[in-house]
DNA sequence: TATGAATGAGATTTCATTCAT
DNA sequence: AATGAATGAAATCTCATTCAT
């Protein structure tokens, strides 16, 4: 790489910066392009050698945002499972993605508040136009089906459901919770979700003949 | 009332009504003061003796459009109620609910997206600043409370929580269906999402020494 | 006249003005249009109350300019008419005409150089779209046919084509001998092009077999 | 030649090609530098190697296309002279010159609208200091005066006028028709147009006590 | 020579808000 | 109470030009 090309990615980061720190304060409205720039340290006019306009860099930092939350959230299972010398059931392993999604998006409200109610969109949208460079993307549904089919669990419809499901539950319960602190603490909170994730997994994993009675 | 108050409450309508069908269609960021006086034909100096700014319209329209949507959907209830001999059991009530917003807003999609993940927030919130002269706005939370207490149903904690989980996971699980037709169609997920629902209030609604019998 | 229907004439007035006096001293494409609101007294937003932009201002001020400097010719051809005692031949009160418009522009540089080669288009077009408010616009086509008819001259064919081609001819060769005083000056040229315009007319109005003596 | 002096020629060429299709394509103003470096396939730097600025290169283009036109034209005159058994009256000639120019432009309005009125200046101006490096562009009235004496004409102060005043209602009155369709076709307007220019010829030509016949 | 990233002045345009009528 | 002309700050975006490589 050119030191050029060096140069341009830093600029491009630096940019990405200072509008994540922007939008995360004053609001991704309020913040204009001549502050993103301003910012950065570069010149008004440098900004849309990098992006078309405000949507643009948005874009980007959520597909950036998540996919690394995606990986920092898969790193650490993986780092469990190597301490682990028993190997850990699915369900398991959901909740703790799901643990440690919310610890990490409950210390960091800018972030949660940013990527917010995107966070579906931001994983299952874009393995299409606007993963872009950021290649490492994750579909989380294909993840799954994956991760689930290695375990040995089969991934019915009714099991993509359900982690659809899940997922959304998930995210909007802790949004509200975190950014509101209502109805209940995150705290209080945490254990009755993930009896309702486990409900709701084992639901979908047990075998249809002899389903929990869902209706009397 | 007299004469010039009835004129006032129609031209605050009018801007109300100028306001939504702006929101909806080219979206609150784009719509403009002047643009919604125009629509209400009104000068735009008159949009100020009504509301501070466009927040407070929206603000207002929220609350306005989910109380009503909410009052529609317990009338629908007596309604049901009324036609038949036999009681129903506080479960399919939350069902039935469920399903009539779902229905509802699976038809007005302009509306689903305008107070979209506003839902919670409009009905949670506002028994407060926003509630403002829309007095007949409703806490669901009290209503929830009191219509199953009223069924015989101990309001413990946990099934605060439970409605609360409920809540949220339906409203996000749906704005995601509806509006990007995505991963099923609404008419697949429905039953599938009620007998989520039932599966979440039993476990709720049961002993917790001796839980619904969920699988294994 | 309410006074503030005299203001807002007053301000577009200023507008005019003040982006003629711009167009004409420092160029179209280099006047600003906050060069012009500053001219004018006014705050820039006033501008787009008054114009849509450089373009319109543009037009209403060739529309303007050139029916007002038609009108003045004529004008003054009525008053010569009126200190007559004898009738002036048609041919003789074209003469007039362009001499009025010639002398005219050539003591009005910045006049000439702006309305420069639309003067055909001012008077040709502007019967359809920028005539606008200024309705007074003369179809300069439409007039010198009445105006020939009344004379007792059949406009032919072949005189509407020399009206036609004494005005390009006219327009052209003086804008350039004005503005670049090249290849003879004014006042050397104007009895040659009178005598051109005799020429073309007389050929025009005579019989085709029998044509006018051209001079003496 | 050595190859790099190639390489410079083909680099100012390109550019010129570049300019020229952009002008007569989105006009002079809306054409910016960076769009014909881009089109040319150089940098944008590199067009300021060569060119001052956009000023620049329209001159450049205005000579260099004025001058192929003429060239264009005399040639033809000169294969037309070739053909012929008996020699051409100078009055045939200019109405040659000139229906060659027309039906050419008529088949290229690009070329038209942008040399537009330009012509005269690019032929009459054009030995100062735009010529430049073009040098084989013509100074037209000293090409005419050498061409009338080489026929015996003698080129009078009244004939140098005439030469005058046809190139400039030529180019006018065609400039109009072709661009506008207006008052009359091409077509209808040509026989009409030579007429006139016959007219305008012998009249100068023609001792002054008995005029040259007009028609017939 | 050639490049093209960077600049930043400046142009256009919008619009919330005020205020005299 | 209602109007709507006027304001002018502020936002977006463009582009000629420079200069380090």
């Amino acid at each position: 790489m050119t030191v050029s090309e060096q140069k341009k990615i830093q600029k491009r980061n630096a940019l990405l910066n200072s509008a994540y720190e922007l939008f995360t304060t004053i609001g991704f409205h309020k913040t204009t392009i001549g502050a993103i720039a301003r910012k950065a340290g570069v010149a008004k006019g440098t900004f849309y050698l990098y992006f078309k306009d405000k949507e643009e860099i948005r874009n980007a930092l959520i597909v950036h945002k998540s996919s690394h939350l995606l990986h920092a959230a898969l790193n650490a299972l993986d780092r469990e499972l190597d301490q682990r010398s028993t190997p850990m059931p699915p369900e398991d392993k959901l909740v703790f993605i799901a643990d440690y999604l919310i610890t990490f998006l409950s210390q960091d409200v800018a972030l949660l508040r940013f990527i917010s109610k995107n966070l579906t969109w931001g994983l299952f949208m874009n393995s299409g136009q606007y993963a872009g460079e950021a290649s490492d993307v994750i579909d989380f549904r294909a993840f799954a089906t994956h991760a689930l089919q290695a375990d040995g669990v089969e991934v019915s419809r009714r099991m993509e459901l359900t982690i659809f499901t899940i997922i959304e539950m998930t995210s909007s319960a802790c949004y509200s919770i975190i950014l509101e602190g209502n109805p209940v603490t995150l705290t209080e909170y945490k254990p009755f979700l993930y009896s309702c994730i486990r409900l709701l997994f084992r639901n979908a994993a047990a075998p249809i003949s002899s389903p929990a009675p869902l209706v009397g």
